[in-house]
DNA sequence: TCTGGGGTCCTAGGACCC
DNA sequence: TCTGGGGTCCTAGGACCC
């Protein structure tokens, strides 16, 4: 029976602040979103305060002074550059490595003995190379090694679930919406079945399951039972959509601003398809705003001859927004969206190509390989501006320790 | 009185994840 | 006053076809 592992980073942004600040180590400490908007990542100590997953900012503002909780502005860069140097160690691990999201990976042991020991060795390792806390699940499934994980956090960082006997305790005692895949509306759809925990979920007829919730319910039931339907995906899927979309510092009323935004979220879009090699047959333009203070989103999409060039993307970006624009309206946040993606090499180049194209394209390379070199944002089109207008807030940022050299830190040896 | 059946493709919206 | 951003997959319903 093969095994898998889920490697899950323990509260991953905090720990990443913490690896290069180590006096954050036992205070309570939150990562905030953009805009300083809501907590997305927590420290046990601010846990056990009672911040909550994604509260807002200001309703625990009160919390923070009172105890002093730390709160910091997210670094992504840092976040992604940390995330990679894990997926490293593990490649030393596993033949087979799912980078799953920034802070959990799937992987499977070349064979399956001492699983647990080389779970512990791995963990340590993790724990040496990069500073941070990792937790491990063992089991028969992912479904199953994703709970293991999250139990393994409290549990001395790692936990086999592949004793049958062990499993059924556990999904016993597990409430149902702590279940991969099973959040407050599809339990509110098993409540009439009487199921209150996952192993209610796995004892329900497969019919009901599947009338519940449909085929993704069910594949999800067998897997919590110990049969496997979900593999590891060893080459990243195809992706679908790029989308670059902010919420504004403050409300936007102008259209010259809302294009500004959008000019620089295309171009932050295009320079993204360009990176995974590929080009866009389409691109949407949504704006957010209130109404009746309830928030509220439209937008609408145009397709294109497929492309990658910043220019192109930029104009169409513009145009949409010109067309969507309404005077007096609040705005508050504004995105773009690529869709209908293609591999850039396979792409049906334009009919009528004069040559502009490949200029366009040899144009965009160097700008990414200069704004690479330089720092992100280093040049930029004419198209995209940075606007005090749009721009947000973040007030306490950490530097990039490890993708620039200005923020490289400073080591002095005591003697 | 009667109102096919089956297939595909597309889109919008729902639900979920991190 | 202040509530993130970036994704995926599934489903239902409409349009269209034979």
């Amino acid at each position: 029976m093969p095994a898998f592992a889920l490697v899950d980073c323990n509260n991953f942004f905090v720990s990443c602040e913490r690896a290069f600040r180590p006096e954050l180590e036992g205070r309570p400490v939150v990562v905030l979103s953009n805009n300083d908007g809501c907590v997305i990542s927590r420290s046990e100590e601010a846990k056990a305060l009672g911040v909550g997953m994604a509260a807002p900012f200001f309703e625990i503002r009160a919390l923070v002074a009172e105890h002093g909780i730390v709160s910091l502005s997210a670094n992504h860069e840092l976040y992604v550059d940390m995330s990679r140097r894990v997926s490293a160690v593990l490649s030393r691990h596993a033949p087979v490595v799912e980078n799953y999201s920034v802070d959990e990976s799937f992987l499977t042991f070349p064979d399956d003995t001492l699983l647990e020991e080389r779970a512990r060795a791995l963990r340590a390792e993790v724990r040496r190379w990069t500073g941070l806390p990792v937790a491990v699940g063992l089991a028969p499934t992912k479904a199953l090694a994703k709970l293991g994980s999250d139990k393994a956090k409290k549990l001395g960082g790692v936990l086999s679930l592949l004793d049958p006997v062990l499993r059924e305790q556990l999904l016993d005692e597990t409430p149902v919406t702590h279940i991969w895949g099973i959040a407050k509306r599809s339990a509110l759809r098993l409540a009439p079945y009487g199921v209150r925990t996952a192993g209610d979920f796995t004892r329900m007829r497969d019919a009901q399951i599947q009338s519940a919730l449909g085929i993704g319910g069910l594949k999800l039931a067998h897997e919590l039972r110990g049969i496997s339907c979900l593999t590891l995906a060893d080459a990243p899927a195809a992706r679908q959509s790029v989308t670059v979309s902010r919420s504004f510092g403050k409300p936007v009323y102008s259209l010259d601003a809302l294009q500004s935004a959008l000019g620089t979220f295309a171009a932050r879009a295009a320079e993204r398809a360009r990176r995974h090699g590929l080009r866009a047959g389409e691109l949407g333009v949504h704006f957010g705003w209130r109404e009746d203070d309830r928030p509220v989103m439209d937008g609408e999409s145009v397709r294109l001859s497929p492309t990658n060039d910043s220019p192109t993307l930029i104009r169409a970006a513009k145009a949409l927004a010109d067309k969507l624009f309404v005077e007096g309206r609040a705005y508050k946040k504004a995105g773009i969206v690529l869709g209908g993606l293609e591999a850039a090499d396979t792409a049906q180049s334009e009919f009528f190509d004069d040559g502009s194209v490949e200029k366009s394209a040899r144009l965009s390379k160097t700008v990414d390989r200069l704004n690479a070199a330089l720092g992100a944002g280093a040049l930029r089109y004419g198209g995209e501006k940075s606007s005090t207008a749009w721009g947000s807030r973040c007030e306490s940022r950490s530097p990039c320790w490890t993708t620039r050299w200005e923020d490289l830190k400073a080591v002095r040896a005591a003697v």
